[in-house]
DNA sequence: TTAGGGTTAG
């Protein structure tokens, strides 16, 4: 049956060509008997090469045998003369048969198609020799010289060997002196590729270009758009929209780029946040039904799955089915994956059992892997469904290739350490070694993490070093969990002391955890130390991000130091970090609380200018400083035109500002005016806004409203804090104020004022 | 397919 097909290609490559500025198609005559032709060739093939070995090379001119196999050979077919000289094993044997034949063409029932095969077959030979330049170059010349057409493949090797030889002008005239009817699809992929790979980028389009028109004799096949794609790609000869255009093209000839290079256009498009364009690459090449298979598209899959957009993964699995393109264990993969993210476990758990059991027209079945159940294992626990992703793991033990790994369990131990029940998790771990599966690093961060959730530093850290002694180490995740442990409960000494371990043990750190140590640094404002972070940080030859800069400038300004203020800012500059809404709040109050309002307008200025809108808290900054110099009508101002002139709505924070300020002034009808505003507009009122309200009043002349005030407290579930119980304290003397404020208290089991027992005491004595 | 994260106004 092979045979069979490569005698059929072989005829496919007789379209011929000579140099006399024409060429023939040599068409033969099908035989209806083909197999008994194959045998009868096959013999006079091996006859003749017997002969021909045995009788020595000077003696082939004279030898009479020779000569009447010649002739009888040629009624076979002209094939058996490149099969012939094919057999004979060598490039000098094979050029002295060619020769001969050549000598004795006279006798040769068809002529130039018997001496062009067995030219073909020197021509094969002579690409193996070790210096092909001149036996190619003079197989060619006698081609011309003696008028012998040349095969398609002969065509090819030449233009492709001289291509390779850097003889790419040869390639071309070979090319050139084809007669345009021959320059079929075959010769031009050849030509293509020699020009490509020899840079004449312009060449090898133009002829592409005649490939791709509309009505192309000689339209691309797979293989065109294979050597296309893979050099554009590789020498980036073209920008995204150009290939976009191309595969067009190709698309409209039924052509599709194979599926590896496809994949990873389509992976690379999803990067560059164009899956649009990845989108109507593949909507095109299914319209015009071009052969494709499932990673191209699942590579689409994944980049929509990662922006969380279900509604067109379902189109595009919808438009799949249509086209009968089958989805694989990897979509799958993705599609229960992604549902799983979203929190939305029973419709992957139907996905699942849908697509695993689906037939398709061969008969093949997706099967479940271990993949899916983990993934969905994972996606039960993290919704605390921890009952059924047990019940799954009994039924995974029970499917066929499917055993539990590290990564079954480490989900489930990351499930229970959610839930809180860090006994249960530790519970699995004996489990998983029961099973022979050892923990890993991901098992000890899960309860590490667990652990500094729910049971502080100490435990974790108990935990940590006794999977240690079992030989499970540490790394920059471990780290990282106890020092943002540490950092949470402000202990940066602490937190610090762990970087020092993990440094001891061989682990580099990450530019995060230089965050998180600086994050924490400025949280308790110590510049000095996040100075020497930061000189860590680039020494790790790591730099600041956008947040850390704002984290830093923040610390600075609070720490009045403006010289590092600007160092920082200068510093951004020079890592090409624009500034954001954050930076320039910070600065803004910076400026705002050194009164130096004209740097506040600059500021403001050139944050429109960065194309950055003042946020709710650029207007907080600024209103805030007018109050803190008095400037009330000037703060009342801007609050107005907040309103008025831009999208940002005040909210309880900027309320409670200038609430706070008319307060202060002792002018209570503002500022409670301003409160039934908050009211009005749904902005809700918080402890500190009553608590700013409660200042103003004094018992004697506004006790009725202060008490008003307090069940409006209650009744909006707004609950006091140590502050409130301060002012309330001082405002309210009498008896039966003193038994509401109880009862006011009574409603709240303030954990702040437990510790502090003080203001408790007055009740428990009265 | 599993584990870690941090900024501004009062």
């Amino acid at each position: 049956m092979s045979i069979m097909l490569s005698i059929s290609r072989r005829r496919n490559s007789y379209i011929l060509l000579n140099h006399s500025r024409f060429l023939r198609r040599f068409s033969y005559d099908v035989d209806p008997r083909p197999e008994i032709k194959l045998e009868s060739q096959e013999f006079v093939v091996v006859k003749f090469v017997k002969t021909l070995q045995k009788t020595p090379q000077h003696d082939w001119a004279s030898s009479e045998s020779l000569s009447a196999l010649v002739v009888s050979s040629s009624s076979a077919s002209p094939l058996v003369f490149s099969q012939i000289t094919r057999r004979l094993g060598s490039y000098s044997l094979a050029i002295s048969f060619f020769e001969y034949l050549d000598a004795k063409s006279q006798s040769l029932k068809r002529r130039e198609e018997s001496l062009s095969l067995a030219l073909q077959s020197v021509i094969e030979f002579a690409g193996s020799e070790p210096d092909p330049r001149d036996k190619l170059l003079r197989l060619y010349e006698i081609a011309k010289e003696k008028n012998i057409p040349l095969t398609v493949v002969a065509t090819n090797l030449l233009i492709r060997w001289f291509g390779r030889m850097g003889m790419v002008n040869q390639s071309v005239l070979v090319y050139e002196r084809l007669d345009s009817n021959m320059k079929n699809s075959q010769v031009r992929n050849v030509v293509v590729d020699v020009l490509l790979r020899n840079g004449l980028v312009d060449d090898a389009f133009k002829v592409l270009d005649e490939m791709l028109q509309k009505e192309s004799v000689f339209p691309p096949n797979r293989i065109t758009a294979d050597i296309v794609l893979h050099e554009v790609w590789k020498g980036r000869l073209l920008t995204e929209e150009k290939i976009i255009a191309l595969i067009s093209r190709f698309s409209s000839h039924g052509v599709s780029p194979n599926s590896v290079w496809l994949t990873r256009f389509i992976s690379s498009l999803c990067k560059n946040a164009r899956a649009n364009a990845a989108w109507d690459i593949l909507s095109d090449l299914m319209k015009n039904k071009t052969p494709l298979e499932a990673p191209p598209f699942n590579a689409l899959l994944s980049c929509l799955g990662r922006n969380m957009d279900i509604s067109r993964m379902n189109d595009l699995v919808l438009k799949m089915d249509e086209v009968k393109i089958r989805p694989d264990v990897v979509t799958l993969g993705i599609l229960i994956n992604t549902l799983c993210k979203s929190r939305r476990v029973d419709e992957a758990l139907e996905v699942f059992e849908q697509m695993r059991g689906k037939r398709t027209d061969d008969g093949n079945v997706i099967k479940a892997d271990s993949i899916h159940f983990n993934t969905l294992i994972d996606g039960l626990c993290k919704v605390g469904r921890l009952k059924e992703a047990e019940e799954l793991l009994v039924r995974m033990k029970l499917e066929e290739r499917c055993a539990p790994n590290a990564v079954t369990y480490n989900c489930l131990i990351d499930g229970y350490c959610r839930a809180g029940k860090l006994e249960t998790a530790k519970e699995v771990v004996s489990r998983m070694k029961e099973d022979e599966i050892k923990p890993n690093v991901v098992t000890v961060n899960t309860i590490v993490g667990g652990m500094c959730r729910h049971h502080g530093l100490n435990m974790a850290v108990v935990f940590f070093m006794d999977m240690e002694k079992e030989g499970v180490k540490g790394n920059v995740v471990t780290y990282m969990t106890l020092i943002h442990a540490c950092c949470s409960v402000s202990n940066v000494e602490k937190a610090m002391y762990w970087y020092e371990k993990m440094l001891e043990a061989g682990c580099s750190p990450d530019a995060k955890i230089y965050y998180a140590l600086i994050s924490g640094l400025c949280q308790v404002r110590r510049d000095h130390d996040a100075i020497r972070v930061v000189e860590k940080l680039k020494e790790g030859g790591f730099s600041l991000d956008l947040l850390a800069y704002n984290m830093l400038i923040g610390l600075f300004c609070d720490k009045n130091n403006t010289e590092k203020v600007y160092e920082m800012l200068t510093d951004m500059e020079k890592e090409g970090k624009k500034p954001d809404s954050i930076t320039y709040n910070t600065l803004i109050s910076f400026f705002g609380k050194h009164k130096d309002f004209e740097s506040v307008e600059r500021m403001m200025e050139q944050m429109r200018e960065d194309g950055l809108d003042p946020t709710v808290t650029t207007y907080g900054a600024v209103i805030d400083a007018y109050c803190s110099v008095g400037e009330l009508d000037e703060a009342l101002k801007l609050f107005k035109d907040m309103g008025l002139h831009s999208k940002v709505n005040p909210n309880t924070v900027i309320y409670n500002i200038l609430i706070n300020a008319f307060s202060k002034l002792g002018n209570f009808g503002q500022a409670l005016s301003l409160k039934e505003e908050m009211k009005m507009k749904m902005v809700r009122p918080n402890v500190e806004t009553y608590n700013a309200l409660f200042k103003c009043l004094n018992e004697k002349t506004q006790g009725e409203t202060l008490l008003k005030l307090m069940d409006e407290m209650v009744e909006q579930s707004c609950e006091p804090n140590q502050i409130t119980m301060e002012i309330l304290m001082e405002r309210l003397s009498g008896s039966d104020e003193l038994v509401k404020l109880r009862k006011f208290m009574q409603g709240y089991s303030v954990a702040s004022l437990t510790e502090k027992a003080s203001p408790f005491d007055v009740f428990s004595l009265g």
